[in-house]
DNA sequence: CAAGTTGTCTACCATATGGTAGATGAGCAG
DNA sequence: CTGCTCATCTACCATATGGTAGACAACTTG
């Protein structure tokens, strides 16, 4: 734990804007959880939007990190999806307000999601021109790349930030909840994602690697 | 076009909590829109809190009924999926506000969540039914019912609302291009859903029906 | 020790917000 | 005409919010 001031206003302005939102989150109740003033706070960060602008600048610069190293030793085709998929499910035990932030800067549109989404581009290229060889070389079914990670995007966040729904479905957030959600997710990729083919293949690799 | 009042301020009240969102929507500049004062929509909704309620209520039985009127004529199987996709995307070409307010209802929490999923609750379990009925018949892969509805919610509610994710992925969010998220959408549920018979099944239906 | 520098606080301020009280005028009933 | 209801407005109010100015104490540095 960092005991570095602005790092700790960086955290729960990350835990507040990620779980509250940004409209919702006031300088006087983030410094009164840190057991600070605002005044303290808007010594280290100019403003309100300079502070959710470092917060974005950081948690982007961490999502990126995450992922990168869970493709570090991931290994080829439909397993690459997997480890992505996997660590942001990870990210969603352990860090859920990371995930929440990346919904909410969405939904606040310029500059905040320019600043996300600019941080987060190296990874979008890279995600699109692989799904785009997988295709190429016959092993997914072919989509427009680019909507195709809208929409793996859309469901795998949906799948971890959805608590709302996931009660209006009968189905309790709990970290069980998570597991099995998980799962279904990957089943669901790989029937949407593979071709018969590289399906019966991956069925086969998993077999001898038991 | 209703020039009732409380009718407006409904109408107004949606379109601005449905994309700016509620707590960045003041009680003044609601009713600057409207040319009235505040007290006006004071006098007909006792509380910003009431005009969110009534808002939510109206919405989700106009939600509701369009997917209810979408299924009255839709055949059977994963048409009916079909069906429902595109009752969704043609509310998002015309009244995307309406979707908005979905999402902005769920990232709300409870009373606001609570209001909307009660609404909507008949459709889920309608659904839910829907796809353990197929699953049993062997038309479709199996899965967690409700978790699988999870998933397609928020692939399509991604889909269509998520303006600022869309750009990211250098996609301007056109009519044209909606089009083409839906066919997109379509093609991965159906590779999804469907077991390898049911979609050869669902091809030569097609193809006799040209 | 003297003179900054740094980090935090107290004291304000202007503005915006949700909400209340009461005046005003149009239309309708007797 | 009189009195009443309905719809809207003007005038406020209390509170919360982001932000500024400046005091003050603890360190650092010459």
């Amino acid at each position: 734990m960092s005991s570095n001031t602005p790092e700790r206003i960086l955290d729960a302005a990350l835990g507040s804007f990620g779980t509250r939102g940004y409209e919702a989150t006031s300088l006087d109740a983030l410094a009164g959880s840190l057991g600070l003033t605002k005044q303290t706070i808007l010594y280290w960060f100019p403003s309100k939007d300079a502070l959710l602008e470092a917060v974005i600048e950081r948690s982007a610069a961490e999502l990126a990190q995450a992922m990168q190293a869970a493709l570090e030793d991931a290994g080829s085709g439909f397993e690459r999806v997997e480890a992505v998929v996997r660590s942001v499910f990870r990210l969603a035990a352990r860090r859920p307000e990371l995930l929440g932030l990346v919904r909410e800067s969405a939904r606040l549109g310029p500059p905040a999601a320019t600043r996300m989404t600019l941080a987060l581009d190296p990874l979008v290229r890279r995600a699109s021109d692989f799904l785009e060889a997988e295709m190429d070389a016959g092993d997914m079914r072919r989509h427009d790349p680019r909507l195709l990670l809208l929409a793996i995007y859309s469901t795998v966040i949906g799948m971890v930030t959805e608590v709302e729904v996931l009660r209006a479905i009968g189905e309790e957030p709990t970290a069980r909840s998570l597991v099995r959600r998980r799962s279904d997710v990957l089943a669901l990729l790989r029937s949407a994602l593979l071709t018969d083919d590289a399906a019966a293949a991956l069925a086969t690799r998993i077999a001898a690697s038991r």
